[in-house]
This record gives C-alpha cells, sequence and structure tokens, in this order.
RNA sequence: GGGUUCAUAGUCCAGUUGGUUAUGACGUCGCCCUUACACGGCGAAGAUCCAGGGUUCGAAUCCCUGUGGACCCA
C-alpha cells in the first residue's frame, strides 16, 4: 500500500498556503441570514514590541470560539479591531523623539502618533493573521478612525442631551507626568518607602507642643486642620484648640474626627489638600477652605512661599530641612507607604480640584449589577471581580482628559458667555481646529465660538465597541441582528474598566445587556510564573515562534495549556514539543492515506470497542466546546490519539489492514473503522488546529474544506470501555515480557489471552506473534 | 484590613457528584530502526496529594484552623 501522503513529517510552511486558500474562497465571510453569534472582540492597544506572547494566545483561543460556532452551524460575527486611542502613544512617541506632548504643535504631535501606531500595529495584524484568525482582516476597524470617532461622539451627544454629562470642580486623581486627569480605575498603588516626618506644632496659647507625623510635609501650606481621634486620652484636652504650622505660622483648629488612627505616627493627623482620599472627604465633611499647593505642572504653588516651584519631591526634602533647622523636626522613620500611582506613567498621584466632565454613573450601579448577574461568565468566579468593583463605585466618572490622542469632546463654547454647545451626531468633530458648527448661542446669542481642547477617557471609546460593531445608529436591520452580541471576550485585568465601562455605556444608551456572555481570560507568565516584563528580561516574542513551530502549535499548546481564567506558563520548550503530536497526528493520518475510504462495514469486537471508547471523547469534547474551555477537548483528543487509538488501537488491527490472515469483511471493517476514528478526531481538533486538520482532510475525504463542516454527535453505541484497562494492560504485559526475554517486538512469543479478552483474540494473536 | 484564587513526582498539569493501585506531559535513565511516525516505540525510576484537626466504613476531593504564593480592592 503506497501511503498516499508522502512526507513524514507536517510542514508549518504549508500553512501560508492554506491561509491563501481560505482567504480567496471567504470561507468565513459573515452572514446575517441565519442564527448569528457575534464576538465582541477585544481590540488590542498597539503598546510596544513585541507584542506579548499571552496575547497571541489569547486570540488565538478567541479564533476558537469563533470556529467552535461555525461547527455548531451558527454564522460568525468575527470583528478584528485594533486600539488605538490613549495615553501609551503619547508617552512613547515623548521617548522615541525627546519631545514633550504640551509642547509641540497638537496636529503634528498627532502624525508622529500615528504614524507609531501604524508600526506597531502592523506587527499585531500580522500576528493574528499568521495564527489562523478567521476574523474579518478585510476590513478591520480602529477606534481612532473617523467613523469610530463619530460614534463615541455620537453616544456622548446623545448622554449630555440626556442629562447624564455635567461638569464639576472638585478633586480629582491628577498625573502630572501625563498632565492629566484620571479616572479611579486607570489607579495603581504600590508600596514604596517613604519618610514619615514628625514635626512639632505650637498649641496656642499654651505651652503644649503637638507631635504630627505626615508623609507629605510639603503640604503643610495646605493644613486647614488637625485631627486626633475622640477616644485617644492624649489629646482630649487639645480638641477645640488651636495650633500654630511650623514655618508657615498660619493657625488651624484641633478637632477630633475617628478616622484619625491612634496608632499611626503620633495619633493626630494634619488635614490637607490633598494628601489623599481621606483628606477630600475630610474637607467636605469639615466644610474646609481648600488650598491648592500642587500646580498642573507637578511643582508647588504660590502659596507655598519660599518653596513655590518646587517639583513635590524637592520640596518635600527641602521643608524636612528646614524644619530641621528650626528645631521643629521631632524625627523622621523610614516606613514604605502604600502608594496611589498613576497605572500608565507610574507617577503618584496628586489630587488638585480641576474642573472636568464627568459622567454619572453612581445611579447605574443598581442596574449594572442586575445585568451583571445575567451574564454568563466563563469562568464563573470572576463575576465576581466585577461585582465586587461594584461595591466601590462611590464618585462618577471623570471622562474628560487633558491630552492630544483620543476623541476629541465635542464641544463649543460661546466667546461671549461660556454656554457650552453640543453640534449634531453623525460627523466627526475636533473642535481644536474645526470652524464651530454653532451659529448662534442659544443663551446670549452670541456668534463666536471656542472649541474645546480636552479629549475623552480612551475608555469612552472602548466601552461602545458592541455598538461599534453591530452598526448602532447606521443599519438598523444589522443592529436588530447581531445587538446584543453573544460573547465578549477579554482579560480578567481589564474586567473593573473596559468590561464594567460597557455594561453602563451600552445600558445607557440600548437599556440592554451588550452581550449574554463573558469569557475571562487569565494572563501570561513566564515558565517559572512570573510576570513578563522588559525589565526582567523575560519577554517572549511570539511571532519567531509561530514562524518556527507553525501556528497550529502555538494554537495547540495555547489549548492544551490554559485552563479558563488561570493565568498560565510560556515556555518556547513547551510550545516545541507540542508540536509532537501535531507529528503524531500526521503520521497516523499518513499510514490512513493508503487505505481506501470505506463509508460503512459490519464491525468486528476490537472495532466497536474502540468506537466506543471515540465515542467518549466525542461528548467530553462536547462539553468542552460548550464551555469554550478548550482544554478539555485538546487534552482529550491527544491523550485519545496517543495513548490509546494508535499506541493500542492500530496497532492490533495493522495486520487486519493489510489483509494477511483475515477475511475481506473483517478487513474492511477495520479500515471502515480507522478512517470513522481519524474523521471524527479531524473534525473535533479543526477548531484548534485548523491548517493540519484542513489540509489532511482535504488529502482524505473531501474536496472542499473541513471548515463547512459540523462537529460530530455523540451517537447511541454499545459501552465497551470496560475492556480499555485489559486490553492495554495485556499489551504491556507481552511487551514487558519480549523486553525481558530479550525479543523483538515481531518475534513469536507464548502467552495465554485472558479469558475477559477473548473477543478480540485474533486481533491480539496478530498483533504479538502470539503462540504461531 | 477585606476579597478572589492557588498549593498533587525535578518541572508543569488532570483528578466532574468522596470509592480499589492518583492522570498525562516535559525532563531523567535503560533497551529497541518492529513495513505510519527516531519529531518514533517499549520499559524504568520518581508523590507523606502544603501542615494540623474534623465529618465518614472510606478524603487529594467535603468542613474548620493554620502556613506559603499570586492577583484585586480599601
Amino acid at each position: 500500500m503506497e501511503p498516499k501522503i508522502k512526507e513524514t513529517t507536517w510542514n508549518p510552511e504549508i500553512e501560508k498556503r492554506i491561509l491563501k486558500q481560505w482567504e480567496d474562497s471567504r470561507v468565513y465571510e459573515f452572514r446575517s441570514d441565519s442564527e448569528t453569534f457575534v464576538i465582541d472582540t477585544p481590540p488590542p492597544y498597539p503598546s510596544g514590541r513585541p507584542w506579548h506572547i499571552g496575547a497571541a494566545a489569547h486570540y488565538a483561543q478567541i479564533d476558537m470560539i469563533a470556529r467552535t460556532a461555525r461547527m455548531k452551524g451558527k454564522n460568525v460575527l468575527f470583528p478584528i479591531g485594533i486600539d488605538r486611542n490613549g495615553l501609551p502613544v503619547e508617552m512613547y512617541t515623548e521617548k522615541k523623539h525627546g519631545i514633550r506632548m504640551h509642547e509641540t504643535d497638537r496636529s503634528e504631535f498627532l502624525n508622529l502618533c500615528a504614524t507609531a501606531l501604524d508600526d506597531l500595529e502592523a506587527e499585531m495584524i500580522q500576528v493574528m493573521k499568521s495564527l489562523g484568525l478567521s476574523g474579518n482582516f478585510s476590513d478591520y476597524y480602529r477606534t481612532d478612525s473617523e467613523k469610530y470617532r463619530s460614534l463615541t461622539q455620537a453616544t456622548f451627544i446623545e448622554l449630555w442631551k440626556r442629562g447624564l454629562i455635567y461638569i464639576a470642580n472638585r478633586p480629582n486623581n491628577y498625573d502630572w507626568i501625563t498632565g492629566t486627569t484620571i479616572a479611579d480605575a486607570e489607579i495603581a498603588y504600590e508600596d514604596l518607602p517613604t519618610k514619615l516626618v514628625y514635626m512639632r506644632f505650637k498649641v496656642k496659647d499654651s505651652a503644649h507642643v503637638l507631635t504630627i507625623a505626615s508623609t507629605r510635609p510639603e503640604l503643610l501650606c495646605a493644613c486647614q486642620a488637625i485631627i486626633v481621634n475622640p477616644e485617644d486620652e492624649r489629646y482630649t484636652g487639645l480638641v477645640g484648640k488651636s495650633a500654630v504650622i511650623p514655618l508657615i505660622n498660619r493657625v488651624v483648629p484641633i478637632m477630633s474626627h475617628p478616622s484619625a488612627e491612634k496608632e499611626f505616627g503620633s495619633g493626630a493627623v494634619m488635614v490637607c489638600s490633598y494628601g489623599d482620599h481621606n483628606d477630600v472627604a475630610l474637607f467636605r465633611e469639615l466644610g474646609l477652605q481648600e488650598i491648592v499647593a500642587i500646580g498642573k505642572n507637578g511643582r508647588m504653588t504660590e502659596v507655598a512661599g519660599p518653596h513655590s516651584g518646587l517639583k513635590v519631591k524637592q520640596a518635600r526634602e527641602k521643608i524636612t530641612e528646614d524644619l530641621q533647622n528650626q528645631a521643629l523636626l521631632e524625627k523622621v522613620e523610614n516606613i514604605n507607604h502604600r502608594t496611589p500611582i498613576s497605572e500608565r506613567s507610574k507617577a503618584p498621584i496628586e489630587i488638585i480640584p480641576m474642573e472636568e466632565y464627568y459622567l454619572k454613573q453612581r445611579d447605574a450601579v443598581g442596574k449594572i449589577k442586575e445585568i451583571g448577574s445575567k451574564i454568563a461568565f466563563h469562568p464563573p468566579m470572576h463575576k465576581q471581580i466585577l461585582m465586587n468593583w461594584l461595591e466601590n463605585i462611590t464618585i462618577d466618572w471623570p471622562i474628560s482628559r487633558r491630552r492630544f490622542y483620543g476623541t476629541e469632546i465635542p464641544i463649543w463654547y460661546c466667546k461671549n458667555c461660556s454656554q457650552p454647545h453640543v453640534p449634531e451626531p453623525g460627523k466627526y468633530y475636533r473642535p481644536w481646529q474645526d470652524p464651530s458648527p454653532i451659529q448662534q448661542c442659544l443663551k446670549c446669542g452670541g456668534k463666536e465660538f471656542v472649541g474645546e481642547e480636552r479629549t475623552f477617557d480612551t475608555w469612552m471609546d472602548s466601552s461602545v465597541s458592541p455598538l461599534y460593531i453591530s452598526r448602532y445608529g447606521l443599519d438598523e436591520e444589522f443592529f436588530k441582528k447581531t445587538y446584543p452580541a453573544t460573547i465578549r471576550p477579554q482579560s480578567k485585568d481589564i474586567v473593573r474598566t473596559w468590561l464594567y465601562y460597557t455594561i453602563l455605556r451600552c445600558e445607557q444608551l440600548t437599556g440592554i445587556s451588550p452581550w449574554k456572555e463573558a469569557w475571562i481570560m487569565g494572563y501570561g507568565v513566564d515558565e517559572h510564573g512570573a510576570k513578563m516584563s522588559k525589565s526582567k528580561g523575560n519577554v517572549i516574542d511570539p511571532l519567531p515562534i509561530i514562524d518556527k513551530f507553525g501556528a497550529d502549535t502555538f494554537r495547540f499548546w495555547s489549548a492544551s495549556e490554559i485552563n479558563v481564567g488561570y493565568d498560565f506558563r510560556c515556555s518556547e520548550q513547551k510550545i516545541e514539543t507540542t508540536k509532537k503530536f501535531l507529528s503524531k497526528l500526521w503520521n497516523v493520518s499518513r499510514f490512513l492515506s493508503g487505505f481506501p475510504v470505506i463509508k460503512s462495514a459490519a464491525t468486528v469486537p476490537a472495532d466497536r470497542w474502540i468506537l466506543s471508547e471515540l465515542n467518549r471523547v466525542v461528548t467530553e469534547c462536547k462539553s468542552g466546546f460548550e464551555d469554550y474551555n478548550f482544554f478539555v477537548p485538546s487534552t482529550s483528543l491527544r491523550e485519545f490519539t496517543w495513548n490509546i487509538f494508535a499506541a493500542h488501537y492500530i496497532e492490533m488491527v495493522k495486520g487486519r489492514a493489510y489483509g494477511e490472515g483475515f477475511t475481506e469483511e473483517e478487513r474492511e471493517s477495520s479500515i471502515f473503522t480507522l478512517h470513522k476514528v481519524l474523521s471524527t478526531l479531524l473534525l473535533l481538533l479543526a477548531p484548534i488546529t485548523p491548517f493540519i486538520t484542513d489540509y489532511l482532510w482535504q488529502q482524505l475525504y473531501s474536496d472542499r474544506t473541513i471548515h463547512t463542516e459540523r462537529f460530530p454527535e455523540p451517537e447511541e453505541v454499545e459501552d465497551w470501555s470496560r475492556h480499555t484497562k485489559a486490553i492495554t494492560e495485556f499489551n504491556s504485559k507481552v511487551w514487558n515480557k519480549k523486553k525481558e526475554q530479550n525479543l523483538s517486538l515481531k518475534d513469536p512469543i507464548e502467552m495465554e489471552i485472558p479469558a475477559d479478552l477473548q473477543e478480540f483474540a485474533k486481533d491480539l494473536k496478530a498483533m504479538h506473534n502470539l503462540n504461531p
């Protein structure tokens, strides 16, 4: 028998040819004419090179979701997008060109950013394509396109008109490095070493000296009160008196308040605008007048007197020094302080009062909890991340940013009376450069306008992705068929941002949940379980790996390594060894390609046994695919193929398939069964390893692609699984015995076939050359 | 301080509702070109299932306490 397949190993080079075929024949094109399955694909952000290997693994799995749905007969909308708005590219551009954004011409700066993004984007698209993603690349979207940004602006205008947006001047998280306000969701916390400074405050009209410990002595000039715990006996006599701020010599009241911790520092706390979020709450509660001590440039303002103009850190050192010199310093302790920093720039957050736009979200929390409880999470445990976050929402969402590379806030102000006006939705507006579309002020009749210069928080864009892909506001019929989307796949670190904000915004705009299911993935970490980062030098570039081992190898590794929702380890060596399985599958197919395909036959016991085992695998895979947990089918298929089908069944029936010493009926039964098993395996593997399965499918079973086929369903067959253990153990026993006796595997041997294996006696005899 | 989660051979991981001898892979060590495959086959060694207690005829699995790690939040 000449095998039809000649090569002895799967060559990943073939993948490129197959990709071309898929593209030319438009196998994956979406039609909205039957039951749809819509994926709200995460548009990745091009933030640097190389793209994270964990992200590549993530997208490979999203593609498996798409292919699974297709093999269940659904019409799959699988958009591809790139998220291009936001801070990282601005910082990347500043660094690359050695410039400062706020000191550079705006359009020039935007061009530099766009070029950088194009560059990084090309690499990501290349990775996604070569992984065999069955998404819509022909018109992939960008969140900075006119079309996308006009949607963001239109949704803003809609909410503005409904009164869900307001402007307010309140203390805000401010990142002075990037020069913008940020939302609570963008703050990270880090334990940083800092100095706890013990300062001496004189109590007015008294000989008392009150010691106060603070990590922020530079805010002395913004101190408006001293608080002590009401249960702190050390200070009961001082409440109601006043204290003199050292160096500043201003007098502030001493009050009691439960938020002062007796154990921290001296137990007395200075309340300044604003050292932390507790200060904000206290200023509001106690009705204190705020003093702005830190400016937008991250330097002390004029209220800092001799220290004005200094950076916060410098001022802190200088003031500590001055206190020391004037004997106002008691001691300095080195402590680790949990410091809020900007997730993007890593700069410590300052809290500065600023006028910003807010989107109302506090009123929506209850509704979102309700929606969230109805979304099916995979795995279910990650629903908790959303629910915990909802418990923590205390303020509305500040949505304006003092940055350039983002969607512009579409507002013009009357030059005369400052009244804000929004334009008609449907167009992309750039108020910082476009002429005003508003002709006359509605309030004072003024005819001149000034455009808003700020942009939106990038989550304002990202949070309408389900609306964008379903052509909200543009194509009513398409929208009806594709919204809400079926599933939102994403990683777990952006549940409190992307996932939450999307539910919020889509609920506000459409009144319903944006999707039915959410699929939450963990992080890719290095082989020792550590986070990958450039500074650690443990970053793995996915592209060379895909090139070297092929997309299917990478995909099978991703499927068999990742348990949905849990972190997973990435190591090149592991990916490499995954390739062996494809080799195994290839060679099984090569062997079978020497036999004609037989559509049906009366089967003998050994064949019924393997078909029963196959049926078990079909059932297992089905439940794995239903949960979008590809770990289940990939490991089940690998074990079956390797350790049962190839190792035992094929060896058992090889002689029969060649027809030596068997009847023609027995022979046909084996060939039928071999093909039945292999074709079923190929179908089950198709969503995971689409290249090799399609190639083998077309070599062996069809002139059409495997990717328009349906999954095999479990059948009602007799259960023979009770024999599996006996068969594999008996085979092992024979092999061991031959080894003991120094025999080659084809040498004859005398051995008794156990009673429970009598049904398989003829095959076993032929397999081991037993008792000739 | 609160929450989520994890702990099983040198390494990674499976173990569904408790049920004989704990799964598989990588790695290690032997032997073997046996007409699909040396990117292979066969075999071997390797585990106090984190610790302690409880429930039970029976616990890796359920409960409690503790220890250690990861992540999130205040």
